[in-house]
DNA sequence: TCCGGGGCCATTATTCAGAA
DNA sequence: TTCTGAATAATGGCCCCGGA
């Protein structure tokens, strides 16, 4: 029995959760993040897997909100130095900072819109003794691998231009979404991206006949549904749907 | 012209208790 | 548990400014 259903909407990404219990807000207590608790325990551990998983699904929103039409797929990799250490994240993150203020400059120069991205880091264990690479999802378009790589001035660059779509992104999603569950990345930020991302709409459905008419119409196909049970949810079925004409949708889900 | 440091505050990680 | 929203700690985006 469903009483509770909620979509979230990623312009063409559709999921749609259905439940047999409310959710249930109360704030009447003290809650917050604490200060690093012991790194060993099956609450540390369930906390770590809660972390992936909200940010496996927030990559896969935001690359659907924000890279709607081309974007481009770029690897940044380290060469090997003694200047810094090319493992240690925070290390990587100011170097990733200072690029990101060249390019920028650069961008701005050659009048080509603001740096807008989404990336993830990776540890290259292989051969490379846990070198830090970024793989992010961005506008670069129109900027070559060369010019790239000489803002980077870290190591190489690889840049890849590719169409808007269900395949490409589910699988430049994956590609993303590969790397977040290292322990390394315990604790800090397994994804990020530019300020000003459009954010997925999330909306409770009261009529879910007629909010899948809707669908219907704006030539809808499922990619995936299950159906489990959770002792605070009651039953729960989700399902998700790819949309090809988001733009309809989106006019039905404005009047609503 | 080019870009780095400081700092403000936006964004994410972690934590918690649990309705009809 | 493929969970929730809210509160708070922690991290990092990005603007401003000024030095080279």
């Amino acid at each position: 029995m469903t009483n509770y259903v909620k979509a979230t909407i990623s312009n063409r990404l559709v999921e749609i959760t259905q439940q047999s219990n409310f959710p249930f807000m109360n704030n009447s207590y003290s809650r917050g993040r604490k200060p690093a608790t012991n790194l060993n325990s099956d609450q540390y551990y369930a906390n770590v897997k809660k972390s992936i998983n909200r940010a496996r699904k927030q990559i896969r929103r935001l690359l659907e909100c924000n890279f709607t039409d081309e974007y481009a797929f770029v690897t940044l990799t380290f060469r090997k130095t003694s200047e810094f250490d090319i493992t240690n994240i925070k290390t990587c993150h100011q170097k990733f900072a200072e690029f990101k203020k060249r390019l920028d400059y650069y961008l701005q120069k050659h009048g080509q819109p603001k740096f807008k991205y989404l990336g993830v880091i990776e540890f290259q264990d292989k051969n490379r003794h846990g070198a830090i690479h970024y793989h992010l999802v961005c506008n670069l378009i129109n900027i070559t691998n060369e010019e790239l790589e000489s803002i980077w001035t870290y190591g190489w660059a690889n840049k890849k231009n590719t169409k808007s779509d269900i395949e490409e992104n589910e699988k430049i999603a994956n590609y993303l979404k590969k790397g977040i569950t290292d322990p390394r990345l315990n604790g800090m930020k397994k994804y990020f991206h530019s300020h000003g991302l459009k954010s997925p709409i999330t909306l409770e459905i009261d009529n879910l006949d007629e909010f899948y008419d809707a669908l219907d119409k704006c030539q809808t196909t499922l990619l995936e549904g299950d159906t489990y049970h959770s002792a605070f949810l009651g039953e729960t079925k989700y399902e998700n749907y790819y949309v090809e004409n988001a733009k309809e949708l989106m006019e039905y889900v404005q009047d609503l």
